[in-house]
RNA sequence: CGGGGUGUAGCUCAGCUUGGUAGAGCGCUUGCUUCGGGAGCAAGAGGUCGCAGGUUCGAAUCCUGUCACCCCGACCA
C-alpha cells in the first residue's frame, strides 16, 4: 500500500477521554473514531488489524471442525419469549418495535437463534456433534461502556455453538475448543491465561476464561505461585484450613466502641488483629426473611458464592438499614453472632477464630473472647469469601498471587439449559427422543485488538506482533522527491515486497524523516525499512525492527530484506 | 441508576467569576527556505460558543430546562 493514497490520521494530542493506553493509541493512530458513547468506527488502517485477528480465528475454528454461519444481529422477541430471557434479560438488550409494532431485540448473543435453526435442521443422532460459530456484530447496551473498545456496546464478537448427544462428547468438543483457543492466543502473540470462571448468567457447568494479562484488566484473578491453579477470583474457592480451631482461652467482655463502626476502626480500637475480628452482614434470605453472613475481619464477602448459598437470596441482596435496625436494635456497625435473632452461615475461615472480637448487637459496643459454640451457636459453614493474595491456593499446591486480565474470550458446558428451554430434541439411536447438550465458546474480536496494545506499546506507539499488524513492513525512502537513486530504490524494494506477498507500505508521501518515523512507530509497523542516500552510497539499507533500540545496515537488496523479515 | 465533571475552530484547550460583538497551540491552504527524529518564516481559510427558552439595550459569559459525552460507584451474557 502507497501512504499517499492510504490516509493515516494520526496525532500528536492525546484525545482527552481516553483513560486507558490502548484507547489513546488507538485513537492517535487512527486506528478509530468514536461515533456515540461505546459505537465506534473501524477506520481503515485499524479494520486490517481488526480483519487479522478475525482471520486467525476463523482459521483455527475450522482447523478445529467447527462451521461457520452468519446469523442475523436483528432478533425477533418471539425466540427470547420462548427462553424465557426477555423477561430475565434487563436493559442491557435493546429493544424495539418494528413498523408491525412487533418486538425485536439487537442481539447481545446468539443462543435462542442457533436452537431455533438447529432444531429446524437436526433430527438424528447421527447428525451430531455439530459446532457452529459466527463472526458478528454483538451490541449490549452497557451501563457504562468505558475504556474504548475494550468495553464498548457494540463489538465484534466470534460465537460458537456446539451440540452433543451426551455430556462426555460435550466435554471432548470442550477441550477441542480450549485447544483451538491456545492455538488463538498464542497466534494472536499475547500473554494470556485460561482461568476457571464463574458461568454467570448464561448458566452451565464447567467454564474458563481466556485472559489477556494487563494491568488494566478490569477482572482480577487468583493464580497460583508455583502451582496450577488459575481462577477469576469470581470463580476462585477456599477451603477449611484443616488445622482445628484453637481452644478458647479468653471469657466474654463487652466492650464500648462509641463510633467504631468498620473491622478496620474497631481493630485499631481494641487494638486486635483485623484477623482476630468475626464481621456480620446481613443479606436477604431465600424464604424472604435475613440471613447473617460472618466473616474474618481481613476477609470480602464473594457475592456470587453467597448468592449461591440455599438460604441466601438470589441476586445477592444486602439488608436495608432500616429492616436491620428493626430486626437487630442496632445500627450494621454493630452486628455480631451472639444471641443474633437470624440464622448465621459463616465463612470456612471464619469459623475458626477462636476468642474473636465481633459486634453486640447493640450500639456502640463490641464483644471481645467470643467463642463459636460456646458464647453462641456452631455455625453452619460454608465458601463464601473472595480468595486473597497470600491464601494457598484451592488445590493446595502453591500461593496465590493477583494479576489483572483482559477477558478475551470465554468457554461454556451449557448442558441442557437452553436446548430444554427453546424445545430442542433430537432421536437417538432406538428412536427415543434426547434433548442435547450444548456449549458455547466466545471470543470479543474487538477487545482483544485493545488487549494486544496495552501489552505490546512504548512511549512511541504500538508495537504489533506480525502475525497482526496493519502492514507487516514500512519502507520509509528519505529525499526521494531530490535523489532519484532513492526512489528507484524504495520503488523497486516495495515491488519485490509485493511480488513476495508481504504486507508492504511505502511511505511516499514525501514527509520529512522525523514524521515518517513517528507515524511508522506509533501505528505499530514491526519492521522498518530507511532507505538514504547515505547508506545507498554503500550499497545498504536501514533496518529497524520495531522493538529494537538500535537500526542496523544491511544489503540494499530485496533479498537481504526478505530474509530479515522471515527471520 | 446514584454522585461528580465537561460541551467554544478538524484536535487539545483558554475566555465565563465581574455580560460589551471570538482567542491560542496543533492541524489545514498558499509561497519561499529547509530535508535522518513530528522544520522555519510569511500570508490565509476555518466557529449556529451542544440545543431551547428566559433576563438584559446587549449573553460564550447570568438563570431555567434539555441533550450529549466523560469520570467514580453500583451493575455486567
Amino acid at each position: 500500500m502507497r501512504l499517499s493514497q492510504f490516509p493515516l490520521s494520526t496525532t500528536k494530542e492525546t484525545p482527552a477521554d481516553a483513560q486507558v493506553i490502548s484507547h489513546q493509541l488507538m485513537l492517535r493512530a487512527g486506528y478509530i473514531r468514536q461515533l456515540g458513547s461505546g459505537l465506534y468506527t473501524w477506520l481503515p488502517i485499524g479494520l486490517r488489524t481488526l480483519t487479522r485477528i478475525a482471520a486467525i480465528v476463523r482459521e483455527e475454528m475450522n482447523r478445529a471442525g467447527a462451521l461457520e454461519l452468519l446469523m442475523p444481529s436483528v432478533q425477533p422477541a418471539e425466540l427470547w419469549q420462548e427462553s424465557g430471557r426477555w423477561e430475565q434479560m434487563g436493559a442491557e438488550m435493546l429493544r424495539f418495535k418494528d413498523r408491525h409494532q412487533n418486538d425485536f431485540c439487537l442481539g447481545p448473543t446468539h443462543e435462542e437463534v442457533i436452537c431455533y435453526h438447529f432444531r429446524q435442521d437436526f433430527r438424528s443422532y447421527r447428525q451430531l456433534p455439530v459446532n457452529f460459530y459466527q463472526i458478528q456484530t454483538k451490541f449490549r447496551d452497557e451501563r457504562r461502556p468505558r475504556f474504548g473498545v475494550m468495553r464498548s456496546r457494540e463489538f465484534l464478537m466470534k460465537d460458537a455453538y456446539s451440540f452433543h448427544m451426551t455430556a462426555e462428547d460435550l466435554h471432548r468438543e470442550y477441550l477441542n475448543m480450549r485447544e483451538a483457543y491456545v492455538r488463538i492466543f498464542t497466534r494472536l502473540g499475547a500473554e494470556f491465561r485460561p482461568v476457571k470462571a464463574d458461568s454467570g448468567n448464561i448458566g452451565g457447568a464447567l467454564s474458563e476464561e481466556f485472559h489477556i494479562l494487563a494491568g488494566s484488566g478490569e477482572d482480577l484473578l487468583a493464580v497460583a505461585q508455583g502451582g496450577t491453579y488459575a481462577a477469576n477470583v469470581e470463580a476462585a474457592e477456599t477451603r477449611p484450613s484443616g488445622t482445628p480451631r484453637a481452644a478458647a482461652t479468653k471469657s466474654v467482655e463487652k466492650v464500648a466502641t462509641p463510633g467504631q463502626k468498620t473491622c478496620e476502626q474497631v481493630s485499631k480500637f481494641m487494638n486486635v488483629p483485623l484477623t482476630g475480628k468475626v464481621k456480620l452482614l446481613v443479606v436477604k434470605g431465600a424464604d424472604g426473611g435475613l440471613v447473617g453472613i460472618a466473616l474474618r475481619g481481613d476477609h470480602q464477602l464473594n457475592e456470587i458464592k453467597a448468592a449461591k448459598h440455599p438460604k441466601v437470596a438470589s441476586p445477592l441482596t444486602m439488608a436495608a438499614p432500616e429492616d436491620v435496625l428493626k430486626v437487630f436494635g442496632c445500627e450494621v456497625g454493630y452486628l455480631g453472632p451472639v444471641n443474633c435473632p437470624i440464622p448465621v452461615v459463616a465463612d470456612y475461615a471464619a469459623a475458626e477464630v477462636a476468642d474473636f472480637v465481633c459486634g453486640a448487637n447493640e450500639n456502640d459496643h463490641h464483644l471481645s473472647g467470643v467463642n463459636w459454640g460456646r458464647d453462641c451457636a456452631e455455625p453452619e459453614t460454608a465458601d463464601l469469601r473472595m480468595i486473597a493474595e497470600g491464601d494457598p491456593s484451592p488445590d493446595g499446591v502453591g500461593t496465590i498471587k493477583f494479576y489483572r486480565g483482559i477477558e478475551g474470550g470465554h468457554i461454556f458446558q451449557l448442558g441442557t439449559k437452553y436446548t430444554k428451554a427453546m424445545n430442542v430434541s433430537v432421536l437417538d439411536a432406538e428412536g427415543k427422543a434426547v434433548t442435547p447438550e450444548m456449549g458455547c465458546y466466545g471470543i470479543g474480536v474487538t477487545r482483544l485488538v485493545a488487549a494486544v496494545i496495552e501489552q505490546n506499546h512504548d512511549a512511541n506507539g504500538i508495537i504489533w506482533p506480525d502475525a497482526i499488524a496493519p502492514f507487516r513492513v514500512i519502507i520509509c525512502p528519505i529525499g526521494s522527491d531530490k535523489s532519484a537513486a532513492v526512489k528507484d530504490a524504495a520503488e523497486t524494494l516495495y515491488k519485490d515486497l509485493l511480488a513476495a506477498g508481504i504486507d508492504v507500505a511505502l511511505d511516499d508521501r514525501g514527509n520529512r524523516p522525523g514524521s515518517m518515523f513517528a507515524d511508522a512507530e506509533l501505528i505499530g509497523i514491526p519492521h522498518r525499512i530507511v532507505i538514504g542516500d547515505k547508506g545507498l552510497a554503500n550499497a545498504q539499507f536501514e533496518y529497524k525492527q520495531r522493538r529494537a533500540e538500535k537500526a542496523e545496515m544491511i544489503a540494499a537488496t530485496s533479498a537481504a530484506v526478505l530474509e530479515r523479515l522471515s527471520a
